[in-house]
RNA sequence: GUGGACGUAGCUCAGCUGGCAGAGCACUGGAUUGUGGCUCCAGUGGUCGAGGGUUCAAAUCCCUUCGUCCACCCCA
């Protein structure tokens, strides 16, 4: 047959070789094991979705890097871009009535379709938890130093872990009474903010291109005088109280607008003013707010001032300090901690104290992992109202990573213990019954099946890194034995074929030695 | 989506002012008929990423395209 052109990896997704793919396996294991022993019960849900799914609740970012399709049926399907919203789906369909809190955790592929670098692919591997049904800082506190733990257990040292809170923002948006347009372009804008090369600039520039702000304004001054109670009341009132003021005063309107234009004229001046105003007011607050990052007590402060400025409850502060306080008892180390009201995460469902997990050798795609709290996620899917819930999901690619840059030991992939070499075709029968007992008492047995030399077989054992070879001969089986030789000692030595369970002991001993 | 570098044997690469497709390693076999790491000998393996153009002649020059990596952008 001719040659056939080989058919190429599809852009952007990895082969996992027996290496690497050890590797996987093997920090999976570790973390699954860690999230374990905190009680969270594995799922899977499938790899593929409906597409409304991830197009409610997502956001721009993800939504236009979804790889979706439409099946034989004409369902509009999708690929997961990530597993929180399945984890929650699954829960609404099948875990509703599961007593709270419910912890699951999970691992699979997700894919989104992104032009691939270093630490970035088309398919990559999510590994995670969710605690679905509990509010507040103790909640924040065991999902944030689960992941810590996760990264400790790894063995991972240089790590930042980023503090937010959505919380803070999304109070004052509420508070302003802004626009919805306006309201929205904050929340996009928020994750803009933290960027050196965006910041609050880039954020005042967008505002006056989608004409928000218009060019050139003078800067609207709030209406915070006699005049408020005007914006406060209902508007036929606000309208009816300009009308009197005005025939009160005498004032006569011209001939082509009567009192009742001329008010409406009036509040809809005032009420634009003050839209203004209230604009202005988030940029200068985006302005504080991007200001504020730092270490744990002297940030707090700067906080407290910023509430209190804006008038915003105090809850996001309090949170935040009794998840501090709570992160110490779990042991996580201060030092890694930074708190920094500025990030953004590129997901919309967030609703409260959000993180993300930095390495510091790993450049660009320094992300090990993110999470946060989303506590409307659940309702938005079609749950119950009010199921609360937060988790987070480390990227497994990048894991390995960061485990190679801290130069940290990586599993191997585990080959065969012995190699059993039948000399020639009359002894293949002897040589595969053998290594069948072999295998029964816990052996990796290879058995050589390419009617080869000896030669040749002994150095397959040994480029491959077989330890042990089992030769299994004519002269051998008349006395009963096999020879078994130590490939690395070169020692070799015949083995009675009565007492196979010592020779397999033998070999045992030699791989827990390592 | 944008920009840069790079695509030649399984791997690492040379060849690139146009003139027979190369090296090292790896693989297979032999020297050594039942004993591996060293040595020596021989061999297999290539649409030079793909398509088009210029030319008597293209791995080499030009255009297009695909891929990889990196940097943007975006995101866990």
């Amino acid at each position: 047959m001719d040659r056939q052109r080989p058919i190429e990896r599809v852009k952007g997704t990895l082969d996992l070789l027996p290496e690497s793919y050890a590797q996987h396996v093997a920090v999976r294991e570790q973390l699954s094991r860690l999230f374990a022993s905190y009680g969270y019960r594995g799922v899977e849900p499938p790899i593929l979705e409906h597409a409304e799914l991830h197009l409610r609740k997502s956001g721009g970012g993800i939504i236009s890097k979804l790889y979706t399709f439409q099946d034989f049926a004409r369902r509009r399907l999708c690929l997961r871009p990530e597993l929180t919203a399945s984890v929650v789906r699954v829960y609404v369909n099948a875990l509703r009535h599961a007593p709270l809190p419910v912890r699951l955790q999970y691992c699979g592929p997700a894919f989104r379709y992104e032009q691939p670098q270093r630490g970035r692919h088309r398919q990559f591997t999510h590994i995670g938890v969710e605690l679905l049904g509990a509010a507040g800082p103790a909640a924040d506190a065991e999902i944030i130093a689960l992941a810590c733990k996760g990264l400790q257990a790894l063995g991972l040292r240089r790590l930042t872990v980023r503090l937010g809170h959505v919380g803070v923002m999304l109070a004052l948006l509420t508070n302003l009474r802004l626009s919805e347009r306006a309201r929205s372009f904050f929340i996009e804008s928020m994750e803009n903010l933290g960027k050196p090369h965006l910041g609050i600039e880039s954020i005042k520039q967008a505002l006056h291109d989608l004409e928000i702000i218009p060019a050139g304004a003078a800067p609207a001054e709030p209406h915070n005088d006699i005049l408020r109670p005007l914006l406060e009341a209902r508007p036929e009132e606000a309208a009816a109280l300009i009308e009197r003021l005005l025939a009160m005063m005498n004032v006569q309107p011209r001939q082509s607008r009567d009192a009742r234009q001329v008010a409406a004229r009036l509040l809809g001046k005032m009420r634009h003013e003050e839209h203004q105003a209230q604009v202005q007011r988030a940029v200068d607050f985006l302005a504080e707010l991007a200001l504020i990052k730092g270490q744990p007590p002297e940030v707090f402060t700067d906080i407290g001032k910023l509430l209190e400025k804006f008038a915003l409850p105090q809850q996001p502060l309090e949170d935040l300090q009794r998840l501090v306080e709570t992160l110490r008892a779990y042991e996580v180390p201060e030092e890694q901690l930074s708190i920094d009201l500025s990030f953004g995460r590129g997901i919309q469902y967030y609703t409260g104290v959000i993180f993300e997990i930095q390495h510091e050798a790993l450049g660009r795609e320094d992300e090990l992992c993110g999470g946060g709290r989303y506590d409307d996620l659940v309702a938005v899917l079609g749950g119950d109202e009010a199921v609360p819930a937060c988790g987070f999901s480390f990227g497994l690619e990048r894991l390995l990573l960061a485990l190679e840059a801290e130069e940290l030991p990586l599993a191997r992939s585990e080959g065969p213990d012995l190699l059993v070499i039948p000399i020639g075709r009359a002894v293949g029968g002897e040589a595969a019954r053998l290594a069948e007992l072999l295998r029964g008492s816990g052996l990796r047995v290879e058995l050589e099946i390419k009617e080869r030399t000896l030669k040749s077989s002994l150095s397959y054992a040994n480029k491959s890194g077989v330890p042990f070879a089992c030769i299994v001969g004519e002269d051998e089986l008349r006395a009963a034995t096999v020879r078994l030789r130590n490939m690395r000692t070169r020692e070799e030595r015949s083995e009675p074929l009565a007492e196979l369970g010592r020779l397999a002991a033998t070999i045992l001993a030699a791989r827990q030695a390592g």
